[in-house]
DNA sequence: CAGCGCCCCTGCCCGC
DNA sequence: TGCGGGCAGGGGCGCT
């Protein structure tokens, strides 16, 4: 479900709700994410004001005085404030519950997610130092894009996907970024120009921001933090659509497999 | 190291 | 209506 147009949508509609406040307490129902749930998750945060809730690529970072809770929805998850008061979902797995009433809940079908616990600087856990620049941030740059692709023989769509070079762009964007660059994601990372690059620099970013602003991309069910779906949905041009016409040339649009993902291109507009 | 496949898991949609 | 197969927004990990 989300990529960081999504998490960046469910942490705005989170945050005001719970920062400053105390946890009272934390209930996991199922530990059993993409890794346990910390059994002392409860005894480590409780009590505790939550400071702030960031985001580092894909992870929700609830930040308190003596660590740092991240959190990651994997490809189903979702979190919502909800009050002692609402009907339990299935899936509901873990909530956090604060002085005044409200709750974090997190849902998560598939548990793809996660939630973990760190007493060090977010910046240093395994799961975090090896990421690259957030693409809405100066430290992303085109030209870092053309330098670590030379050599590099993985087509430009997983070489953009992989998370040590820039975070946040997943399955979705990829396609819609090469889409509007004109580059077809089957090429050689390694082969494409620097001009080309700067083009994907601007479509990325440009892409990533204007989802952010209309809340996401709910395809399914994916709802913000708030409840309210994400609208970026109708913007899309390709994901989603093999078969279908280009939206610039009506050619029927292609669809392959790339790195287990689907991929969908024009091979008119696409080069 | 680079690059690729596998796999974790549930739900949904499609075709028979 | 039931059932099997394939696919889904992520990404760590192990292998070559």
């Amino acid at each position: 479900m989300p990529e960081l147009p999504e998490v960046e949508t469910s942490r705005r509609g989170i945050a005001p709700h719970i920062e400053g406040r105390k946890v009272e307490r934390v209930t996991v129902r199922d530990a059993r994410l993409r890794w346990p749930v910390p059994s002392n998750l409860p005894a480590l945060i409780e009590g505790q004001e939550l400071l702030e809730v960031a985001r580092r690529g894909k992870y929700l970072l609830l930040r308190f005085a003596s660590g740092s809770v991240l959190m990651h929805l994997g490809m189903s998850g979702n979190v919502r404030i909800v009050s002692s008061k609402t009907k339990l979902l299935k899936h509901d797995h873990v909530d956090i519950a604060f002085a005044g009433g409200k709750i974090l809940r997190l849902n998560d079908p598939r548990r793809f997610g996660a939630v973990l616990w760190t007493s060090e600087p977010v910046e240093v856990h395994p799961l975090i130092s090896h990421l690259g620049p957030e693409p809405l941030s100066e430290d992303f740059t085109a030209e870092l894009l053309y330098q670590r692709s030379r050599k590099r023989t993985q087509a430009v769509k997983t070489f953009i996907m992989d998370s040590r070079i820039v975070v946040g762009v997943g399955n979705i964007y990829a396609n819609e970024a090469l889409f509007k660059a004109g580059i077809r994601p089957t090429k050689p990372a390694g082969k494409v120009s620097r001009a080309a690059y700067a083009v994907l620099f601007d479509e990325i970013r440009q892409v990533l921001s204007k989802a952010i602003k209309q809340g996401g991309t709910t395809l399914r069910d994916f709802v913000g933090g708030d409840g309210k779906p994400g609208y970026f949905k109708q913007e899309l041009t390709v994901y989603g659509r093999g078969g279908e016409p280009c939206v610039v040339c009506e050619k029927p649009l292609k669809e392959v497999r790339l790195g287990q993902r689907s991929t969908v291109y024009c091979t008119d507009c696409q080069k």
